[in-house]
RNA sequence: CGGGGUGUAGCUCAGCCCGGCUAGAGCACUAGUUUUGGGAACUAGGGGUCGGAGGUUCAAAUCCUCUCACCCCGACCA
């Protein structure tokens, strides 16, 4: 017995957390990166979890009202234009397209054909679709117009991080017009509810949910209100956004109507939008050091049975057996669908085999062997257990609690997860001194874990901000749920009333 | 766009400072033997124009010049 190596990551969430997410991504198969600078190929298992994300956020958008539609990759320039903060807020970030065509010349292709208007490639639709919009628009009749559309779109960041920040990557972007501010804020926070579910029994993620500081608004919206994640490094994600975008965009696209009253008015809009990037979330929330733990809902696949052939002659007979267990697990449904099992019969060495799926973070492994034919029995793991504690169940009694040990294992992740944050959430720090010792790691060369959540007082202003710069600290948001009480701002010291949530973030 | 670094087998890298046998290791891969409720061991084998171009030299992975790509740290960010 070798236990030398005790954890199947090197190196482990304490030592190396950047390093230790790259190789949960690697070991899962999740994705890679590519040929191209900052854009990832997404392998089977990462992107059968987004299939499963896509499937179960579709129908939300669908039950909510919404219908899905497809607009161009590209955008004209003299659309981004139309909006003043929205451009200085994409402007540096935007892939062009100002050729149409290729010549070979000294057997090089040459980009030639120089379009008359440049195109950008979407870094997302608000312009594009306004213009629809406006077309579409004409009377309160015709209002609300509720659009959803799955697409890629590409933001050239300068520093990516497989599926927190790619420079393509994969999206909803919900677009939404009305003919009242107040329907229009309705449905910001409506969206912003859907995505809250989503993330906590979906993906087994507790959120935060809250607004924007203006300095971290969407560019063009008017208010911008979003879910928040920890992750085990303590440092906040956000895992999607909604924005009220009032007529700025309205105005900007000439989405006018013409109201009861028999008046033109400008649309009021919203957008909202999640993507690829809660799998890194998902990735941060759950995963231990022996890899990928995936809440059942998501994972690809549910159950793993693993044919354990100990002699040649075994084979048929342990094959048969694994596959009548499958069969019946399959009648089985859970969250809605039959359950998801593979068969394993690679023809390769157990331990790997097993180990593999560790790492890929499948919530259940069964294992079947000669011996197990004989008593109907099957050997199961779960992966939010330790990877070598296993429970003997007989055949027909594991088939039956399949559905009900995939809901154990869901609430297991969520629950762990709520507590780590919770843990990690400083509700009374005191003065901005204290505030600045928690976000400060005691190594500042090779900085550990450190820090967390601050649930405090926020009085804003450039002093401030500059503070929280300093420390690398931002105002993730400001609670929905406010108290409402008076104090001390925790960076500043001032009087303050809001209550904010403060983190380092990705 | 600043500052630093790296390009050698599918992967991770050694060799470079100080030029010199046929360019190496581990992992992975292929075959065989043993092992088998389990992250195996042994043996044999396949795989490289040392990122690219030019130069110095009897001789270049190693020195020089140019060039390309990628990575890290900053500014930016779902």
């Amino acid at each position: 017995m070798n236990n030398k190596e005790t954890s199947a990551i090197s190196p482990r969430r304490a030592d190396d957390y950047p390093e230790w997410y790259q190789q949960v991504v690697k070991a899962a198969e999740l994705a890679e990166n590519s040929a191209v600078r900052g854009c990832m190929v997404i392998k089977p298992w990462g992107y059968g979890i987004w299939e499963n994300i896509q499937r179960h956020l579709d129908k939300m958008i669908k039950d909510t009202g919404h219908s899905n539609a497809y607009f161009p990759l590209f955008i004209p320039l003299s659309f981004l234009e139309k909006e003043a903060a929205h451009v200085e807020g994409f402007a540096k970030e935007c892939a062009v397209v100002t050729h149409h065509r290729l010549e070979a010349r000294d057997g090089k292709l040459v980009p030639t054909g120089e379009l008359d208007e440049p195109l950008v490639v979407r870094p997302t639709s608000e312009t594009i679709i306004g213009e629809s919009f406006a077309r579409w628009v004409q009377s309160y009749r015709d209002l609300p117009l509720l659009i959803n559309q799955w697409a890629n779109v590409v933001r050239w960041e300068m520093r990516t991080r497989l599926f927190l920040r790619t420079a393509e990557f994969l999206w909803q972007e919900g677009h939404t017009a009305h003919s009242t501010q107040q329907e229009a804020v309705e449905e910001t926070f409506k969206m912003l509810d859907v995505y809250a579910d989503l993330a906590e029994n979906f993906l087994a993620m507790p959120v935060i949910k809250g607004e924007k500081i203006p300095e971290e608004r969407f560019p063009g919206a008017v208010d911008t209100y979003c879910i928040e994640a920890m992750m085990q490094d303590r440092k906040a994600l956000q895992a999607g956004t909604s924005h009220y975008l009032g007529q700025n965009f309205a105005k900007a696209s000439g989405i006018k109507f013409l109201n009861q009253a028999g008046e033109i008015e400008c649309a009021y809009t919203t957008s909202w939008g999640v993507s690829t990037r809660l799998i890194g979330g998902v990735i941060m929330t759950h995963s231990d050091d022996d890899g990928l733990r995936l809440p059942p809902k998501i994972a690809p696949k549910h159950v793993v049975i693993i044919p354990v052939i100990p002699k040649p002659e075994t084979e048929a007979s342990v094959l048969e057996y694994a596959e009548s267990i499958a069969r019946d697990l399959r009648r089985q449904s859970f969250d809605g669908i039959p359950v998801e099992v593979i068969v394993d019969r690679r023809d390769m060495r157990g331990g790997d085999k097993s180990w593999e799926w560790v790492k890929k973070g499948i919530p259940v492994r069964v294992e079947v062997g000669p011996r197990d034919i004989e008593s109907k029995q099957v050997v199961v793991y779960r992966r939010d257990k330790g990877p070598r504690e296993k429970s003997f169940l007989g055949a027909s009694q594991a088939v039956e609690g399949i559905s009900q040990l995939l809901l154990d294992i869901q609430s297991s992740y969520f629950n762990q997860a709520k507590s780590y944050r919770d843990e990690n959430t400083r509700r009374d720090i005191a003065s901005p001194e204290e505030f600045k010792r928690f976000f400060t790691p005691k190594n500042e060369e090779r900085p550990e874990i450190h820090g967390g959540f601050v649930l405090g007082k926020w009085a804003g202003g450039a002093e401030a901000l500059k503070l929280l710069e300093e420390l690398k600290v931002t105002v993730r948001c400001l609670p929905l749920e406010q108290s409402g009480t008076e104090g001390r701002c925790v960076v500043t010291g001032k009087p303050a009333v809001k209550d904010a949530i403060f983190a380092k973030a990705y």
